[in-house]
DNA sequence: CAATGTCGTCTAATCCCCGG
DNA sequence: CCGGGGATTAGACGACATTG
């Protein structure tokens, strides 16, 4: 099998997107049907839409997704620094150009199973043949042991990288992922996190495999454990920091239904909303007011709509069922 | 004790089904 | 086709548990 793919990466440059054009080359000698189907048309319609929407990044706020290639800390310029706090300076903000369900790869849709069969796994310098490899099988771990290669254990491979912005998707379910150009990649390359951390120093996380690329609990425990290495080691953050409600908030909400309900509709209310607190700095909030979508006040509402909303009531901080514990 | 892994809580963004 | 409502999946973080 000498079959070797050539992936063509597109950049994604905000603000003018220029979706896949793929070629996935197989040198072999079966003749390569380059008409093959790479992507059900339905889903890279939904890309395409994805796509334009992530490069068109709403006014304001919204830090887009940076270079994030193993580059200077770029410095961002921060904000007024209100309090002193965490001052967390402005961390990168990296996202896929795909959703999660974009990503996946069906193995029962045909198209997808051309794919798969043109692509290639991930080298076994990471971690021994996947299928006759694990020295024990813990049976109460959703993951098995391998034996890792040198990439994985070794600083010096050679060819390694260890950015200290190190880029992330999201495992989903499945051993493929579908990238941007439409090609598809070996999650198992993705089990061995290299970065180098704030201290400068050269690390490499060994996440083993699941045993079942399939079972979602595995994945999201996968991911939970990822994303945790690169938060704790680097200044990569894959989404702002959540802001709660602020009281302020929660007074206009409450005095803009009715019953519970908008009186003019979602869209409008969602229109006004942000016309009044996105960008806003209120006294005692901490920073601006972020942008709330549809999703959000919708479920605000939801969540607290029957207890205080049509009460005429707001809900107060922590009020959901726990009071967090500050001090403990 | 330090480094890591995991859990709990809050909130966001989708996805999906259903009814108008 | 659009919007509502419920269900999923997920990230940030602090707190707690485990490991070495």
């Amino acid at each position: 099998m000498k079959s070797c793919i050539v992936k063509l990466r597109v950049s994604l440059v905000p603000g003018r997107v220029r979706v896949p054009v793929v070629k996935t080359v197989c040198v072999d000698d079966s003749d390569t049907d380059s008409e093959v189907e790479f992507m059900p048309e339905k889903l890279a319609e939904k890309i395409k839409k994805r796509m334009e929407k992530a490069s068109a990044p709403a006014a304001g706020k919204k830090r887009k997704r940076t270079a994030t290639v193993d580059e200077a800390p770029a410095p961002k310029k921060k904000k007024p620094a209100t309090t002193t706090t965490t001052t967390t300076t402005p961390t990168t903000i990296t996202q896929p150009a795909l959703n999660r369900k974009g990503r996946i790869v069906d193995t029962n849709n045909a198209s997808d199973a051309v794919l798969i069969a043109a692509s290639l796994k991930a080298s076994d310098d990471i971690y021994m043949s996947d299928d006759e490899p694990a020295t024990t099988t813990d049976e109460s771990s959703l993951y098995k042991n391998v034996v890792w290669g040198p990439e994985a254990t070794n600083i010096n491979y050679p060819g390694s990288t260890f950015p200290k912005s190190p880029q992330f998707s999201q495992f989903v379910p499945g051993r493929w992922e579908r990238m941007p150009d439409s090609t598809l990649s070996d999650q198992k390359s993705k089990l061995v996190v290299k970065l180098t951390d704030k201290n400068g120093r050269k690390r490499i996380f060994k996440n083993p495999p699941p045993k079942d690329w399939n079972n979602q609990d595995a994945i999201t425990a996968l991911n939970k454990r990822t994303v945790q290495q690169i938060r704790r080691n680097t200044e990569v953050r894959f989404r702002e920091v959540v802001k709660a409600y602020i009281p302020e908030e929660r007074r206009w909400i409450l005095n803009n239904l009715s019953a519970g309900k908008p009186q003019k509709g979602w869209k409008t209310f969602v229109k006004d909303f942000n016309t009044q607190f996105e960008g806003q700095t209120i006294p005692g909030a901490d920073g601006p007011r972020p942008k709330r979508t549809h999703s959000s006040l919708t479920k605000e509402v939801e969540r607290f709509g029957s207890d205080f909303y049509c009460k005429g009531k707001i809900p107060t901080a922590g009020s959901g069922k726990n009071s967090k514990s500050k001090a403990k």
